[in-house]
DNA sequence: AAAAATATCATCTTTTTGGATGATTGATTT
DNA sequence: AAATCAATCATCCAAAAAGATGATATTTTT
């Protein structure tokens, strides 16, 4: 019994390597390719495969949405997100969004075939950086208030305590408490590091 | 007379994407691969191509520095850019740094093989969506040295000015005036909008 | 060869940050 | 009912950032 493989992913190169890589297995059947999200869902409706390469960053739609409403439509797909970055909150994102494994794209051909047969086994596979990215608890968002999070985003948008407070209406003194608890809480030195992790994680949405 | 290409980039799907599609072709010579700036200078020390591939970010080294290099010690290599990303910066970077054209890595076989054809015959090739983003004139994300580049980096980890000054061996105002050259440049009123931009953009690869 | 850009250093001043510490009120959870 | 958390405010203070301005040596570009 082979497998049926479908791909989404707007590179071209990654497309024509992952087939390429995975044409001379024999118990693999490549089904096709789509380059965004709504060709993909498009595809779906006329032939489910057993497992779909998922990129994350897709011109339409965003993998985890896509990803999302794969799941709820075709629960019985297994979903391999795809991705060139290894950011904890994306693995984290794409898996709770009902994917069954994760790959950097810079994957090997074992990596690729021990992911099918993992998600195929009804186990989750997650590639060895990204296992390791997930076990990093140092790099885990911290959880912050609503208020908090109004606060990030003006900080993020260029905005100084004195402008926050009076955006808020309220006084500099708590602006200040909340940017001092914004940094105590992901534990960055200053503004700087805060504003990168907080946009690499989009925290503020 | 057949053309020898050489292909450097982290991604295992890349690289085999590039090879499979080059691979029928009768005059394409394919000679490997590297997935580093290092091992890819080493490989030239024994082997020039006539074309290589060069992805952007590579682990060791950015891929505009590699380029840099590569021109200098064999002028008659031509280097096509890869990337991911349509960033303005970018392209313009790693043309001013002596390659001969840029693709992304959504580009078709078409293009690939128009690319070969293009720098062969001593011309530059931009992709479409290349020379889209190099004819808007809204300079959306502003040229910086490799200097500033580097104080952006840090500036971006959380370093503060006597920090960077440490690291770069150069005094404290200097370190300032870099910082406050990055602002102005990046037209932000902050450290928090100017890491916020950078970060989206990746400005600091 | 001249002009422009880069990288370096300097001084001075005001504003902003961020650390330490503590307190009050109201809402939520246990 | 007690404990915890959220949101607010306060003072003190040192460090850092950022604005204004100017200068010099070295590359790079024109």
């Amino acid at each position: 019994m082979s497998t049926n493989v479908f791909i989404v992913d707007d590179h071209f190169m990654v497309i024509e390597g992952i087939r390429s890589i995975l044409q001379d297995e024999e118990n693999i059947n490549w089904l096709g390719h789509a380059v965004n999200a709504s060709s993909c869902l498009e595809f779906l409706e006329k032939y489910q495969p057993n497992v779909i390469f998922m990129d994350i960053s897709l011109p339409d739609e965003s993998g985890i949405d896509l990803c999302k409403k794969v799941v709820k439509l075709y629960p019985k797909i297994k979903i391999l997100g795809l991705s060139t970055y290894n950011q904890q909150s994306i693995i984290q994102d794409i898996m709770k969004s009902g994917a069954s494994g994760y790959l950097l794209k810079n994957a090997s051909k074992e990596e690729l075939l021990d992911a099918i047969e993992a998600v195929m086994a009804d186990e989750e596979y997650l590639c060895f950086e990204a296992e390791e990215s997930l076990q990093n608890t140092e790099n885990l968002v911290p959880i912050i208030t609503k208020r908090e999070k109004e606060v990030l985003g003006l900080i993020c948008e260029g905005f100084t305590n004195p402008e926050i407070a009076e955006k808020l209406f309220i006084s500099l003194p708590t602006a200040n408490t909340h940017r001092k608890s914004l940094l105590a809480k992901f534990g960055a030195k200053n503004v700087a590091s805060l504003v990168k992790t907080a946009v690499e994680n989009k925290s503020f949405l």
